[in-house]
RNA sequence: GGGGGCGUAGCUCAGUGGUAGAGCAGCGGCCUUUUAAGCCGUAGGUCGAUGGUUCGAAUCCAUCCGCCCUCACCA
């Protein structure tokens, strides 16, 4: 690593030492003032002093006078570097340079053209930054760099910052709506002896000590709803889930996922739930409810359209009815989606991928699913072949998937056992009987959610890759000895085969 | 897995068979109001890797590695 440090740099660090002076001392000399308080009342603040600490960017050099700007997390300011207020640290400026971190001290004021500006009186090195900063203009763009060196994406590229801000943001206002709601936010394990949940493949982990073999979790699901059997009513959960499936701009293995229960609701009560969150996030943290996606304007502005499933299906699919068999098998292979491994449902199901899917731009909630394929919904009381489940779509992206859970144990204990049967490679292999002796105990009839925090953020930020509201995407592994080309080493080369497709 | 694109200096990129280039960053100078500062000078390379064709390969061919896009698969 060390070896492909830039020599110039190695040798200023060796300078600093030798002078006595520390190039990674362990205290800063001060609490740094946020730049941004400089610039927000810099009249009134005129001629006072500040002391601000953070990373230099690229120095402008006039001799006797160098220019540069500091930026920490509030933002930027510039600093100006005058021989004659700075007798001591003259001498060695040169030993100071950009991307270097740095703590200044110094008299708020402009320049001639108005260009606020902090004069420095004091300058105290932080950390010795041993690699120089990406291109000043063009920056940092290669991708697959940037992935690999989020951190140096992170310092180099501002608008890379504020994104994940952003994000984080998000979070917090779905947080807020929950916990103001009176839910409770819990943590349920990530490692499950039986995944299950969802309908994916998942990850395999062994315990050494149980020699056991336990997966990473693909949904939280089974235990949020333990939860409520034990009485909490009200939970949701923010967490990462695992699903062992290929990767794509839509798709990452690990992603961020929201569950919330709710007792005494059912999914219409959920339906409010996330136009709730939608509304608060886009007032909150977008400013408008208006999002530009992928070159489209969505109106968030609830309440969302509601569409019956069975009624799209047939709408885009010259009147056919769900239920009945021979016409969809008959569509299924005149759309080439016709897999005889499968059940009819499924089937049915992909032919409204296929045909529906591709025109929900949304929002949209697509509402009451055949039971068949919704395992965990419960029955409608009116249509036993009918489950009260939701699902929303904003431009063609599913954001979230809800129901009213099913809490009849026989009925769950059933349907788990037949998902088993199946032949499908991606349901569960075993089934869950302790999450049937849970509802055997009884839970409430409840409203539940779960919304991809990841794809939700992509929408309101308007991203087109997941990677980009990732900090960091699964890539593949370098070869050992194998550095970034970014430092010289030689580029590339790996072991590992060929990752594909999807998750979430 | 299929198709397409890309990989050259620390960064951003030119270079299509004949001595590896530019800008920025770096280094040495000049400069007290720049903000992509300017000017003069200087240094910097396993052209992703391996093999082949050729008198000669960054360039043509093959294989491999990595990244991006897209389709497929999949929430």
């Amino acid at each position: 690593m060390t070896k492909h440090i830039q020599p110039d740099r190695l040798a200023k660090l060796t300078s600093i030492r030798e002078k006595g002076a520390l190039p990674y001392p362990a205290r800063t000399p001060g609490d740094p003032v946020p730049t941004a308080k400089l610039l927000a009342s810099l009249e009134e603040q005129t001629g006072e002093t500040f002391f601000v600490a953070g990373r230099l960017g690229q120095i402008r050099d006039f001799g006797k006078l160098r220019f540069s700007h500091l930026t920490d997390r509030s933002g930027s300011i510039q600093i100006g570097f005058e021989r004659d207020r700075l007798p001591e640290f003259w001498p060695d400026r040169k030993l100071v340079e950009a991307n270097d971190i740095v703590g200044v001290k110094g008299e708020l004021g402009t320049t001639k053209k108005g260009e606020p500006t902090l004069w420095a009186t004091e300058v105290t090195l932080l950390t010795k930054a041993l690699r120089p900063a990406p291109e000043k203009w063009h920056g940092l763009t290669d991708v697959e760099t940037r992935y690999r060196m989020r951190y140096v994406d992170l310092f180099a590229n501002e608008d890379v910052r504020r994104q994940f801000i952003t994000r984080s943001r998000i979070i917090r206002e779905i947080r807020a709506f929950f916990d103001e709601l009176g839910y409770i936010e819990v943590e349920t394990p990530v490692l499950h002896s039986i995944p299950g949940g969802a309908t994916a493949r998942p990850f395999i982990t062994k315990h050494n000590a149980l020699d056991m073999d336990l997966y990473l979790r693909i949904a939280p699901e089974l235990y949020l709803k333990r939860l409520l059997v034990g009485g909490l009513e009200r939970v949701y959960e923010i967490g990462r889930v695992f699903r062992n499936e290929g990767i794509s701009t839509r798709h990452n293995p690990e992603f961020t996922m929201l569950e919330s229960y709710e007792a005494f609701a059912d999914y219409k009560t959920v339906m409010d739930r996330v136009e709730g969150i939608f509304s608060r996030v886009c007032a909150n943290v977008i400013g408008s409810h208006e999002i530009r996606f992928r070159g489209n304007t969505y109106d968030l502005t609830p309440p969302f359209p509601k569409k019956r499933y069975c009624e799209l299906f047939a709408e885009h699919n010259d009147g056919v009815d769900f239920f009945d068999e021979s016409r969809v098998r008959e569509r299924a292979k005149q759309l080439g989606v016709h897999n005889p491994e499968l059940t009819y449902e499924k089937i049915a199901n992909d032919v409204f991928e296929a045909t529906v899917e591709p025109h929900l731009d949304g929002p949209v909630f697509v509402i009451d699913y055949p039971k068949a394929i919704c395992p965990f919904a419960k029955a409608s009381d009116d249509d036993p072949r009918i489950a009260e489940r939701f699902e929303l779509f904003v431009a063609g992206m599913e954001l979230g998937n809800a129901f009213s859970e099913l809490n009849d144990p026989i009925d769950q204990e059933q349907r788990l056992e037949a998902q088993v049967a199946d032949k499908d490679d991606e349901t569960p292999s075993e089934v869950d009987y302790d999450y049937v002796t849970a509802l055997e105990y009884g839970m409430p009839p409840a409203g539940g959610l779960g919304i991809g925090i990841d794809r939700l953020t992509m929408l309101m930020t308007g991203t087109d890759s997941i990677r980009d509201v990732l900090l960091f995407p699964l890539l593949r592994k370098l070869q050992q000895g194998e550095e970034i080309a970014t430092d010289g080493a030689p580029d590339t080369d790996d072991a590992a085969s060929n990752g594909t497709d999807e998750a979430q």
